[in-house]
DNA sequence: CGCTGGATTGAATCCTTTCAAGTATAGTGG
DNA sequence: CCACTATACTTGAAAGGATTCAATCCAGCG
């Protein structure tokens, strides 16, 4: 089985034997951490860079009150921000969804990675998607009704699992409970359940037993307004759809 | 005057005369543009990142229904995605808020600037900050209450603009107008208004012909649920208040 | 087979939006 | 200097989407 980083980075650009070959030698230490385990908790100072080989993690914030904020998901070949070292202490936590695998790279192995300039490049592209994803979640909870905001975000998972081989149009395995949705996307877990009918009712999707089976994948993209673009996926991901974002004035 | 960008940077390391030359010399052909105008539109391929010297402006993905969401706020010091330039094409538009006055930056004129050890780890620093800004506007958007994110922005706009010496924690200047504000927190213009009233009545603060007074700085962290780490100002950010952010479980 | 966490549903409540109308403010031209 | 216009701000009333609270159902598991 390839390597998830590998797989996702040639989305970008083609590696050659010796880039493929250095990653897949800073992967040799697997860590196995359980379910539901934090893996680094805010204000901590940032030791190494976590990336994803296998299962489910995510960022997070939480308040005094209990409010709770996943702020982004990790997925097999996501790497959490390679330049955080120059940071004094964490402002956010970092836990597991599911059992998962990962791998700690230290701020060498980043260096030794970057080195190559088209590893260079790859890092930063990696890492401008990532906040690309960022900014269209500040979209979907600014301006996305519930209904939207899941179907952006099935939308949005579909892409990025089939870019590391892990899910299809038709769906893929979400190993999120109700409320971990809900706290992605600031509604509550009993309006997740009730949007969630609706949206198996009207034909759409079906969220049953960790397993997402995508009914209409157009429908859904629409319901969504959904512009692939941001992921940056491909070469020539310049293509807007005319049920998409527009200009001002 | 003083560049705001080095002044900024400087809340981060000190930067030597030469540095500091550096980003002057490049700092020399400004740009003026005039107020709500497009500096940058979305799928328009990269050729410069902006540096603001003067003025406002912002970040916005628009549907075509016409919601819109700004998705960052600029002011004087801020630079967009130093990297920018592995990427294809603009998955957000760039908009002015007043007139302004920029620098256009060349990949060159970054490459310039990343040569210096030093200004790199400042660039690095800078682009992570604003990450984390994204992150706590993703905070804001899902958890908090109208209230709270008109507080909260009220906050990180304070700090951040006292970091380049354009506002106390008694005021500042505001240019945005209700519609933008509502824009930037994802709610109605008429929302903000009534907040906004009711914010005046409690004593709290008050907006006024582009000033925002701020009566209680203590009383509006809190309501905000404020914590200033993620904006990583000074070399000793780890201060947790008891109010504040804590860990899960 | 009972336990436990997650999923589901109903009913009442509430925060926010929508629609509409009215007021204030600033800039423009006669 | 004052109409005139445009834009922003303000407020009320009604409607709506989402939350809250609580109870029930369901499935996996020891």
């Amino acid at each position: 089985m390839t390597n998830p980083f590998i797989r996702k980075l040639e989305n970008f650009c083609a590696l050659n034997d010796e880039e493929r070959y250095l990653i897949e030698v800073l992967c040799r230490h697997v860590r196995r951490v359980e379910a539901r385990t934090d893996i680094v908790q805010q204000g901590d100072e940032p030791r190494c860079v976590n990336l994803v080989l296998a299962g489910w993690a995510c960022r997070y914030k939480q308040f005094a009150d209990g409010r709770r904020q996943i702020i982004s998901l990790f997925v097999p070949g996501d790497l959490c921000d390679p330049h955080i070292f120059v940071m004094r202490s964490m402002d956010h936590s970092l836990a597991t969804i599911t059992p998962i695998s990962i791998v700690r790279l230290s701020e060498e192995a980043i260096d030794t990675i970057t080195r190559s300039p088209r590893l260079q490049a790859a890092l930063w592209w990696d890492s401008l998607v990532t906040s690309a994803i960022h900014r269209e979640g500040i979209v979907s909870l600014g301006q996305r009704s519930a209904a939207e905001r899941l179907a952006h975000f099935f939308c949005e998972l579909s892409l990025r699992l089939q870019a590391v081989g892990l899910g299809t149009e038709a769906g893929y395995e979400l190993p999120l409970t109700q409320q971990d949705i809900a706290e992605m996307l600031g509604i509550t877990n009993v309006h997740v359940n009730r949007t969630l009918r609706d949206m198996r009712d009207s034909g759409l999707v079906t969220l049953r037993g960790r397993q997402l089976t995508i009914h209409d994948f157009t429908a859904l993209k629409r319901l969504a307004i959904f512009d692939p673009s941001y992921l940056h996926q491909g070469r020539e991901s310049v293509q807007l759809d005319s049920n998409v974002l527009m200009r001002a004035n």
